[in-house]
DNA sequence: TGACAAGTGGAATGCCCCTTCCACATACTC
DNA sequence: GAGTATGTGGAAGGGGCATTCCACTTGTCA
């Protein structure tokens, strides 16, 4: 069905557009379509909002896999923030008009992702570049959180996000004594 | 006014309880009035809020100013940190649920707050805590959104706010070469 | 105690938004 | 080319919510 498509592609769009209005009738004058035909295509809201979001997650979990894959831990959790944080700064929609809706792709794509980050940080600590007295799942949510405040934050300065990661991988070092 | 109070009260209350509706009917239920009292009690639903907020939010302004008097300006972001987590744990909603709206007196709050909070920055960058490459304001919009990560992460583990502090804190030390 | 002012809250209003309806258009089938 | 199936979108339906209205209650003062 080509309205799907094109309901999907306006909804992505407005994803990454701050401030835009998420309403079902702004996304189908986007995809150049009526209210009922966006509806119709996915069975409301919420599918097609799920739908949307998990196209634009998708990616970003499966960066987390291939990293994981290439890199030593503590590298892919670096690198890996990175491309996260440079999402989320492209995508403040997808975390803030978000929450309190129930979308069961997208929630599982997060917890997969949530999974890689862990993967990574349990590396890392292993490899003795994060600090032992952090529970590793504790950490994730903090490190995921922090990355959502570094883009929020979001210096217009280029360079900036990469002195708040080192920050922030600093901070998870083990002391020095 | 008494039912100006006991309005103002009602909405403290429920900024305080997590997933709590704050629909003005809500908020006069229970406060024990009809909606029209409430609303006519501040003349609109925001101001209501704003009145609630800023009564939360006082408090923790001050203390951040007492701080940055009484104690060195390194301690007394840790310890002023430390208590606005706690205030930002106990106060989800009023982080969460207001987002897009105008609440003047609570603006004006928050940018005390943030000027206080800058101050204590540049105190530690001078004093050496912190390192010279970050840009005080950005590290105090940093900061602040971290703040709000780790109340997000929250932990039911007590004493591991203090271990999360440590790290941010650390990370924000000059590096050691 | 009676008359008037102020305050109150259930109901009505209006707005926003998702969803459903239905008259119409378009695409297939024979 | 007529007849049916499928798709479309403007308009109506319906729920949630802030705000306003107004009949009524409460308080005040002479």
């Amino acid at each position: 069905m080509r309205n799907r498509q094109l309901a999907l592609d306006a909804a992505m769009t407005l994803l990454a557009e701050p401030g835009a209005s998420l309403t079902v009738e702004a996304i189908a004058k986007r995809a150049g379509l009526g209210a009922a035909t966006v509806v119709r295509a996915f069975g409301g809201k919420d599918a097609l909002l799920d739908a949307a979001v998990s196209r634009l997650l998708g990616p970003v979990v499966q960066r987390a896999r291939d990293l994981l894959a290439e890199a030593p831990p503590h590298a892919a959790l670096r690198a890996f923030l990175r491309e996260l944080i440079d999402f989320q700064t492209a995508h403040h929609a997808v975390n803030d008009q978000l929450g309190g809706l129930d979308l069961p792709t997208t929630t599982a794509l997060r917890a997969d992702l949530v999974s890689a980050v862990k993967e990574m940080i349990e590396g890392a600590r292993r490899d003795g570049e994060i600090r032992a007295d952090l529970d590793p799942a504790a950490t994730t949510t903090l490190i995921g959180e922090t990355a959502l405040a570094v883009a929020r934050a979001q210096p217009s300065t280029p360079g900036l996000v990469d002195t708040y990661l080192t920050v922030l991988l600093d901070g998870l070092r083990p002391p020095t004594p």
